[in-house]
RNA sequence: GGUCUCGUGGCCGAGCGGCUAGGCACCGGUCUGCAAAACCGUCUACAGCGGUUCGAAUCCGCUCGAGACCUCCA
């Protein structure tokens, strides 16, 4: 067991308050995050918690947990919400691409699969598709249904929240009140076949337009909204797991409904710790489709959504998200990225200049200190904002070492050096030192650079500054310094 | 309408009872043929009004403002 672990905490959805972690099983976690629902290319907000949970997933392993990370896939359109209209988002799709659902599926999730190697994000231990278990969610709502937690209309089965409420507590995750939640609603809506307002489908009789249909012991339809969460998460992580994250935006009707299916068909809530990322915003409301104010992670790579005048590598989205907190939402503008992406740079030099560093017989400052920080701040629900700013510090003396105005040993050298490593790269999950060069242009500019320097040395500035102002004109900017000349 | 969250310096954002993060911008300096870059330093904010406290950005109340969920949503 790691020295490291036994200090985190976890900010608990559940209970409110931040909680010591301590998993099911020493060592070992497990881990459900609710994944895309692939009817269209996944958006940034999408992305960022994917990202963020993509953080967690690395520093667990930075403490040496044994992780088990799942993260669904869902390619089955949720036949019906619960107010039992019928929304096939991707059935929807597929009928306006003109193809067939599976194509439909397929074809975002190669997108995903590409957004994920494009972000540095690692792979989960596992990503379980929801058709690929439409048995296992026909059993878990059979063993609903034999709890008496569910009834059967017509070939829909639903699930019965008032009789789950005798006995257990509905609404427990969103603090909602099951006496309190018909006169919630804005505006009030035909409940047809469901008992209560608040039921919620857990299989869904076929419409005749359905284009993916499965058979079960209620007739042919289609699985409700909840259930394949409930279905994978038991299937692959057990009945009781450590960690279930997801939006914040999944926390009620989903998350809440996920906790009344495991309780109805297996006694228990299936996770110890809840986490909810919070939203990605743009003009200070929550990045959708709907708003308007969305972009894909990969016109923001290549430049070209009209939100923004410059593209940006993904490094630097990471670590513009990285710099705000996984709880809170976070306002994505041009300033905000340019901000960022200088931030990062500055990171990723020092990180460089790392390597390359003089070292003395003595340090003039606590490296051990610095580097308690970084598990400090991580340890306290994971604040990567926190962390990146202790990593400044660590910038800030590096840069003073080499000015010759601080002093650093070797060990404390090796020590930093493999510490923020650690936490930069496979914490944080940023690149450092990506060559910009392709094989090409090198030796071309190698050359370039050098007519240049010899034109300096005679002091043609003449000569210089013509080709320092060409080479800007094609958009290469040259940077002079003590070490000799740069270009990017 | 119901439930909840949040309002921090020019911008993005941590902190959540005393030690007043960090990044970017600005300004000052070092370096430099000039420029750019880089580096160092500086910059004392917590929506408003009351209250609790020896002490509040941090706790409580009210007011104003923003957002989320209640419908698919990461």
């Amino acid at each position: 067991m790691s020295i490291h672990q036994g200090k985190l905490q976890i900010y608990n959805s559940l209970s409110g308050q931040k909680e010591k972690f301590e998993p099911i099983h020493q060592g070992r976690v497990g881990m459900y995050v609710c994944g895309p629902t692939l009817y269209s290319e996944p958006h940034m907000g999408n992305m960022r918690t994917f990202i963020n949970f993509d953080m967690i997933y690395r520093y667990l392993l930075l403490l040496d947990y044994k992780v088990k990370y799942v993260r669904n896939i869902t390619d089955a359109g949720h036949i019906t919400n619960s107010l039992g209209e019928a929304v096939d988002s991707i059935g929807s799709a597929a009928r306006l691409e003109q193809v067939q659902s599976l194509e439909i599926v397929y074809k975002y999730n190669v997108k995903f699969q590409e957004l994920q190697r494009i972000y540095n994000m690692l792979a989960p231990s596992i990503e379980p598709t929801a058709t690929g278990h439409i048995q296992e969610q026909i059993e878990l709502i059979e063993q609903i249904l034999e709890n008496g937690f569910a009834y059967v209309v017509n070939g829909s089965v639903y699930f019965d929240v008032k009789k789950y409420s005798e006995k257990y507590e509905y609404g427990i995750l969103s603090g909602r009140r099951v006496d309190e939640l018909a006169e919630e609603t804005r505006t009030l809506n035909a409940q047809d076949e469901k008992r209560f307002f608040a039921d919620f489908a857990l299989w869904k009789k076929a419409n005749p337009e359905d284009m993916q249909i499965w058979r079960s012991p209620w007739g042919d339809g289609n699985p409700g909204w909840h259930i394949e969460c409930t279905a994978m998460s038991t299937k692959y992580l057990g009945s009781h797991f450590d960690i279930h994250g997801g939006g914040m935006d999944l926390k009620f009707p989903h998350h809440e409904d996920e906790i009344a299916q495991s309780c109805g068909s297996l006694g228990c809530n299936p996770a110890k710790y809840w986490m909810h990322a919070n939203m990605l915003n743009v003009n200070g409301q929550k990045m959708s489709k709907s708003f308007g104010n969305y972009f894909l992670p990969k016109e923001i790579v290549e430049g070209t959504t009209e939100l923004f005048d410059k593209p940006y590598s993904p490094n630097v989205l990471r670590f513009c998200m990285m710099q705000a907190h996984y709880r809170s939402t976070l306002d994505l503008s041009q300033d905000s990225l340019d901000a960022a992406e200088k931030g990062y740079t500055r990171l990723s030099d020092a990180m460089m200049l790392l390597d390359k560093l003089n070292t003395s017989a003595e340090s003039s400052f606590d490296v051990k200190s610095i580097v308690d920080s970084f598990y400090n701040a991580m340890d306290d629900d994971f604040n990567a904002p926190m962390l990146i700013a202790n990593l400044f510090e660590a910038v800030r003396r590096i840069n003073l070492v080499n000015d010759g105005k601080e002093t650093l040993s070797a060990t404390d050298r090796d020590l930093m050096k493999k510490e923020m490593k650690a936490f930069v790269l496979d914490v944080l999950g940023l690149q450092v030192g990506v060559a910009n060069s392709d094989s090409k242009l090198a030796p071309v500019m190698d050359l370039v650079l050098e007519l240049r320097q010899q034109a300096r040395t005679n002091k043609d500035w003449t000569t210089s500054d013509k080709i320092r102002d060409g080479l800007a004109a094609a958009g290469i900017t040259v940077k002079d310094s003590k070490e000799g000349t740069n270009w990017s």
